[in-house]
Order: structure tokens, then C-alpha cells, then sequence
DNA sequence: TCTGGGGTCCTAGGACCC
DNA sequence: TCTGGGGTCCTAGGACCC
């Protein structure tokens, strides 16, 4: 707690829902919903509008369709939201040096560690001018707490949506947050929220009321002691920015239950190669290996494995994921696949010689699928890693097809229409301009040909594999000014994957099945 | 046509060691 | 040799957050 409101909380509104709204003239004031298309996706964000229509983050998609079917529907473009933010977090970053993400749209920043802010009227001057810079440089808007405290900072936040700034004066906390539902405090989720309602207690005056002995024999050491003190308004968690990463995971929900072993094994291998793939980008290595399994029925299980010592080969870490799922019973059907490593530690390869010679046997006898030969293994992997790594884009939940090497029996359908040219994303016609593209299917792909600053734009539909429209990287949702933040998609990336991807695939054009639209 | 993906932190029991 | 206690590591699960 300190006396003068200088902690800040920024909280972009709707972020990925506005961010798409600001690409896209058609969609503004509509409502938008962006998340997962497929038959099991959710809602990661919607727009006001959708809203409206009782559409909120974390619902079933199908739910979101029923209640707003003239919504648009979008999968979230990542490499989007990614260079906004990173054009917001360096805003955040001149106020001071102290700033903590905590996502890509929401963030700490310690105003009197920068020399910004010391009292409660230079606060709330420096947070209205970082409301007005993120406008002018993102086009989108953001809400400001402003407090003594981040879990008060945060709540100011939460209360000035949209497009607000709420502070909150040192000293008014207890009384702010007496009658408001303890579901407000931070950590309090449905299933606290039960406990306690079932406890007789609904608002935080009721926390503060029964004191903190009580809330631990409820809740816990840990949890309870933390809830009584934010109860009563007590906060001394101080802003931090550099973080490590104590974990690296990835996962996939598939479009229907895989019930064949063999399929299941596969899958688990891809994600182990997609799991280091990612440890390996970060410069990291693990000692934990977990796999997570969630069944037919939703029950979800892990089983971990610690390792002699930590690792960033994929042949290791595709062992022991294979050893785990031998111990667990997938009859009745798999819903999700996960496969995790944790325990990290900052070396690499290089450094486990003994560890490289023990396992050697183990070894599979083929090298894997994703052979990243590029990259000599010397020095200078780890210096240049950084600069390539920030290209991967996260484009929904991809499911099948062979990971590329084209060996084993996995059929590998063309890619569809859908698949190249994801609804949402943005595109190039040689003779139409920019453009994004509204739908596709049955082999066509219907584009708007529109861009952030430009007029709604009209629709016209091409054949997919026309050779004048192609896929482009997203545009600045505002455009560059001299002196401002430049804009980070535009720079340099390594060369389109997808090229290939679709060529392997095109190829096979008469061959195997085909999905049908 | 129910329920994503990427994380963090906490608890609790058992093994193992001193 | 009838019985203690503390510390750390490993494993599994659950709650929570965006």
C-alpha cells in the first residue's frame, strides 16, 4: 500500500474483438466475436455489441451462435494482437521502468518507480495521457485504474470500462470495497465463490467480518490469510517485470474423440516436437515431462515424469510422454492431448554430454520429423533465436495433417480452401488491393476489400488457388507517424511456411479424401 | 451443437534423508 | 526396534486468471 495512487492498471477494451473491428471498416459497431470456429471452440473475446446479446468470453461458440447468429465470426489472429501490443507496452514502458505484463492486453506499471507520477493529481494526468497516446498510436481504446495497491489498480480498471479511468484515493479502500461480492476480489473464482456463499458470505464486509482464522479453516493457509488481507484492502505485491517462465505447454482439443491407440500416439509425438520446438525458441531447456489426457467424459488427468536432468531434445521428450500415456486408460475415447515440461532450466543441448550418452540407446532409431537443420548447433543459435522466433503464428486449432515429412500412413487431405485462407485473415489481389477474407469453402474464397483506414469495402469471390490473391501479414491499425512506435508485423519475418505446405498438399489434389465443405 | 489454450500457485501424501 | 520430527523432492489434482 503506498499514499498516493501511482500503481496503474491498463485493461484494453475487448481487446481482440476491437482489434479486428479497427482492421476491418464492415465491422464497427457490429458485433464481433473471435475465438475457436470449430465444432468444440469458445469465445476468447466479443465486442460490446455481441454483448448485448449476452455473448461473453469462455462460452461454447454453438452457445454464442444461438444468441448472436448475425455476429461475425472470427479466429484470432495472434500476430495482430501481438504487434498492438507490443505498441501499447512500449507506451507503457516511457511512463516507467517498472511495467509487468500480465497478458497481451492488460498490464502493471509502477508510476513513482518511473518518475511519472508522485501525487494524485500528476496520476491521473499521466493516465489520461496514456488513454489519449494508446488512441492515437493503436486507434483502440484501453481503461485505467489508478491506486495505491494492483489488486485496487485492477479493480479501478474493471470499473472504468469501457474507455474510462477510475482512481481510487489511498485511504477509501475498505469503504469502496465493503459492498461489493467477494467474487470482485482476485483469487475468487466460482468455486471460493460457492464456499463462501455457502458460509453465509456474500460481500467483502463479511470477509473482513470473520476475520482471518475463520477464512483460513475455510480456505486454507495460503488462501485464506491472502483473501483477508485484500479484504481489507491490504495489498503489498509490488510490480515486477521480468518474469521466468516456469513452464512450457501445448495443447489440442480435437473436432471429434480419437479412439484409435496408434492415432493417439502419433499425436502425442507431434505435440512433444511442438512442445521443444517452443523450449528450444525460448532458450530453454526442462526436467519434467507431463502429459495431460482429458477423456470423452471432460475427466482430465496428468502424469509427469522427472528426468535425470533437464533436456531440449525432442526424442527425449517424446519418450517419456510415450512412457506416460502407457499408463493411462484412453478406452471410452480422447478428447485432448497436452504435453508439458517444466522444472526449466537456461542450457541446452550443448551442456549434457552425460545425459546425451545415457539416453543415446534410448534414441529412436529415425531422426525426427521437424529437423531444424537450419540453425547450426553453435554459439550463434541462441544470440539470433530471438529475432526468428517472433514469426509463429497461432492460427486456431489446426488438426490434422502429417506434420511434413509426408512418411507414415496418415492421410494428408489438400489443403482446403478454409485452411489456407482462414476466415478473418488478411489478403492481397494484384488487381483488387488489400482485402480480408469474409469466407471460404467448396474451393472459393469470398474476400472484402477493405483496410483499416479505408472506406467499408465491397465482397467478391475467387477460386482459391487463383494466382492473384494471396495471403499478406496484418496492417497497421493506425497509419505510421514520424516519431511514433513503429509497427512491429511489418518487419522482417521468415519466409512463408505455407508456401510449401500448400504445395505438398496441392499436388495430391485427385488423391485421398477430400473433405467435403 | 456444452465446456480452448496457455499459464500460475497451492495442497497433500509418500519417499527418502538426517 | 515400537517409534519422533523436520526438510525436500516427486507426483497428482484443483482453483484461478486472461
Amino acid at each position: 500500500m503506498r499514499s498516493a495512487p501511482t500503481i496503474l492498471h491498463l485493461d484494453m477494451d475487448a481487446f481482440f474483438a476491437a482489434a479486428e473491428q479497427a482492421a476491418k471498416p464492415s465491422l464497427r459497431g457490429k458485433p464481433v466475436v473471435v475465438g475457436g470456429l470449430g465444432p468444440r471452440g469458445v469465445v476468447s473475446t466479443a465486442s460490446y455489441e455481441a454483448r448485448r446479446f449476452g455473448v461473453h468470453s469462455a462460452m461454447p461458440m454453438a452457445q454464442a451462435r444461438r444468441l448472436a447468429p448475425n455476429a461475425a465470426y472470427l479466429v484470432p489472429r495472434f500476430a495482430l494482437y501481438r504487434a498492438v501490443s507490443e505498441q501499447v507496452m512500449e507506451l507503457l514502458g516511457r511512463l516507467s521502468p517498472l511495467v509487468e505484463p500480465l497478458s497481451l492486453d492488460e498490464a502493471f506499471v509502477d508510476l513513482e518507480a518511473g518518475g511519472s507520477a508522485d501525487d494524485t493529481a500528476s496520476a491521473l494526468a499521466a493516465g489520461e495521457r496514456l488513454r489519449r497516446d494508446i488512441r492515437a498510436v493503436t486507434g483502440l481504446s484501453g481503461s485505467v485504474g489508478l491506486a495505491g495497491s494492483k489488486m485496487l489498480a485492477k479493480i479501478g480498471s474493471e470499473q472504468a470500462k469501457p474507455d474510462g479511468l477510475v482512481l481510487i484515493e489511498p485511504g477509501t479502500e475498505r469503504a469502496l470495497l465493503g459492498p461489493m461480492p467477494v467474487r470482485t476480489l482476485p483469487g475468487v473464482g466460482p468455486a471460493t465463490g460457492d464456499h463462501l456463499r455457502r458460509a453465509g458470505m456474500t460481500t467483502v464486509a463479511e470477509l473482513a467480518e470473520a476475520g482471518e482464522d475463520e477464512l483460513v479453516r475455510l480456505l486454507g493457509k495460503a488462501h485464506g490469510a491472502s483473501l483477508y488481507r485484500m479484504a481489507l484492502g491490504r495489498d503489498d505485491r509490488a510490480v515486477v517485470s521480468e518474469r521466468d517462465a516456469k513452464s512450457v505447454s501445448v495443447e489440442d482439443t480435437f473436432d471429434v474423440d480419437l479412439h484409435d491407440r496408434v492415432r493417439v500416439r502419433t499425436e502425442v509425438d507431434r505435440l512433444a516436437d511442438r512442445c521443444v520446438e517452443r523450449l528450444r525458441a525460448a532458450g530453454r531447456s526442462g526436467r519434467t515431462v507431463v502429459l495431460k489426457v482429458r477423456r470423452y467424459d471432460f475427466s482430465t488427468l496428468t502424469r509427469s515424469e522427472t528426468l535425470r536432468g533437464p533436456t531440449d531434445d525432442p526424442g527425449v521428450v517424446r519418450e517419456a510422454a510415450g512412457r506416460l500415456l502407457e499408463s493411462v486408460d484412453t478406452t471410452g475415447g480422447v478428447r485432448l492431448l497436452g504435453v508439458g515440461v517444466t522444472g526449466l532450466a537456461d542450457f541446452t543441448q550443448e551442456d549434457l554430454f552425460a545425459q546425451a550418452a545415457a539416453e543415446e540407446s534410448a534414441a529412436a532409431p529415425h531422426a525426427p520429423a521437424d529437423e531444424r537443420e537450419r540453425e547450426p548447433v553453435g554459439a550463434g543459435a541462441a544470440g539470433t533465436a530471438g529475432a526468428a522466433s517472433g514469426g509463429v503464428v497461432g492460427v486456431g486449432t489446426a488438426v490434422p495433417g502429417g506434420a511434413g515429412s509426408g512418411g507414415g500412413p496418415v492421410e494428408v487431405p489438400e489443403a482446403p480452401a478454409e485452411r489456407r485462407f482462414p476466415a478473418g485473415h488478411d489478403v492481397r489481389h494484384r488487381e483488387f488491393g488489400a482485402g480480408w477474407v469474409q469466407g471460404s469453402g467448396v474451393r472459393r474464397v469470398t474476400v472484402r476489400f477493405e483496410e483499416p483506414g479505408s472506406a467499408p469495402g465491397r465482397v467478391r469471390t475467387f477460386w482459391a488457388d487463383d494466382p492473384d490473391l494471396e495471403l499478406s501479414e496484418p496492417l497497421p491499425l493506425v497509419p505510421a507517424v514520424a516519431g511514433q512506435s513503429s509497427w512491429p508485423a511489418s518487419r522482417p519475418k521468415s519466409r512463408s511456411e505455407s508456401r510449401s505446405d500448400s504445395d505438398a498438399g496441392r499436388s495430391g489434389d485427385s488423391g485421398s479424401g477430400r473433405a467435403r465443405p
